[in-house]
DNA sequence: GCATGTTGTAAACATCTGCTGACTTGGTGA
DNA sequence: TCACCAAGTCAGCAGATGTTTACAACATGC
């Protein structure tokens, strides 16, 4: 535990250079991640972030200013997962394999807890304001595959069906991680996908107003 | 605001006792379930508690032991506001409609944020166990409703269907509080309705295996 | 009145938390 | 070689936090 107390991989075939600010900070970066999605902004504290990266405390002060700027960090982290989740232009028939794939993290660099930053709050008024503006906008992302425009006449009913399918995206990552249900923590995306289809198309596929 | 430091209501026309260990044990619980569902167990100190219920501090470990205690008893409230929005024998043609009016707070006594304590971990192993027995068999009440018993064919299936619903429910009330989303935030009941009813039909009204 | 148990108050405690300043160590260019 | 600066360490401060302890105010039984 104390033996490699600079980087976490000590073995660096070519140059294993100890003293490297982008490696640390990247190191506080994700164990912040890690600690932010699981335990909450508050539940979280600096020493926990410095410990479980290896790397000393006052660090996170240089290169993040505070706790409050190295959240701020992560945050962007997140909002970059659920920009790629699923694509700006993707159609009704994509969304649910792509969200299936994404929630059950099977997907490429997929770190589905990371989402969960997009919830947790840190009472800062900037980090809020980020979670908003993501959370709205991946909204319409998702009311748009489904025909929604600005100034749509029953724009209000698509845009709130989107963000109950959004909603649903969020629960199923929430219970997950805080719960242990089964069969849902353990779901592969072969399995969360049915759902998801049937789930989507009655939510966004209906032709004109019920 | 300092006016009445003791009770929140100071006009009690026959006898405004002011030493009433039950009173001030639920102004405690009150404030507590408020703290708790909106910043969660870390982010709210006893002190804030006390504050809010206009009680001194010490108080607190007097009837609740510990800021644990506390949370254990305010999760209790929770479960019986779960249990309370959907009976035990509810139908499936009940559900969206309980749910609908749960979610919306518009429920007799509904106090939906209430629900966010059942996702909100203390790190305290007994009160997650009460958090997880909660939510199990509450997904269970669900897919009963939706034709499942144990050991039933398909259970899984029908099982994981109806934690999907029941995932829905709880992303929506995070979303209403956690950031102002728009038109979700202040959908009332008959807004809900629709999207819930072709929610529940979708995912848990299927005659057989597809 | 007075002893007794209950309810509420105030202050302090030990620890934790975020952050800072002075310092050491290591690499690099002149 | 050595001055210089970036990278990392260390100890500590000031405030917050959960909890406890000693005490005062109130009601009730005798």
């Amino acid at each position: 535990m104390a033996t490699t107390s600079l980087h976490a991989s000590p073995e660096h075939p070519a140059g294993p250079r100890r003293r490297d600010a982008a490696g640390t900070r990247q190191l506080l970066l994700d164990a912040a991640r890690r600690r932010f999605a699981a335990h909450g902004y508050t539940g979280t504290t600096v020493r926990d972030i410095a410990d479980e990266a290896g790397v000393n405390v006052a660090l996170i002060s240089r290169y993040f200013t505070s706790k409050e700027g190295l959240f701020e960090a992560c945050l962007v982290g997140a909002v970059d997962e659920l920009s790629h989740a699923v694509a700006p232009d993707v159609t009704l028939d994509g969304v649910p394999s792509a969200i299936a794939e994404h929630l059950a993290g099977t997907g490429v660099g997929s770190r589905p807890d990371q989402f969960l930053l997009l919830l947790r709050s840190s009472g800062d008024e900037q980090a809020d304001r980020i979670r908003r503006n993501t959370v709205h906008s991946f909204a319409e992302r998702l009311a748009t595959a489904a025909g929604w425009r600005p100034g749509h006449p029953d724009g209000d009913r698509i845009m709130l069906r989107a963000q109950v399918a959004l909603a649903t995206g969020f629960g199923i990552v929430l219970l997950r991680s805080s719960t242990g249900l089964e069969p849902l923590s353990s779901a592969g995306p072969q399995d969360l996908l049915p759902p998801m289809r049937d789930l989507i198309d009655a939510l966004l596929r209906e032709p004109g107003p019920r």
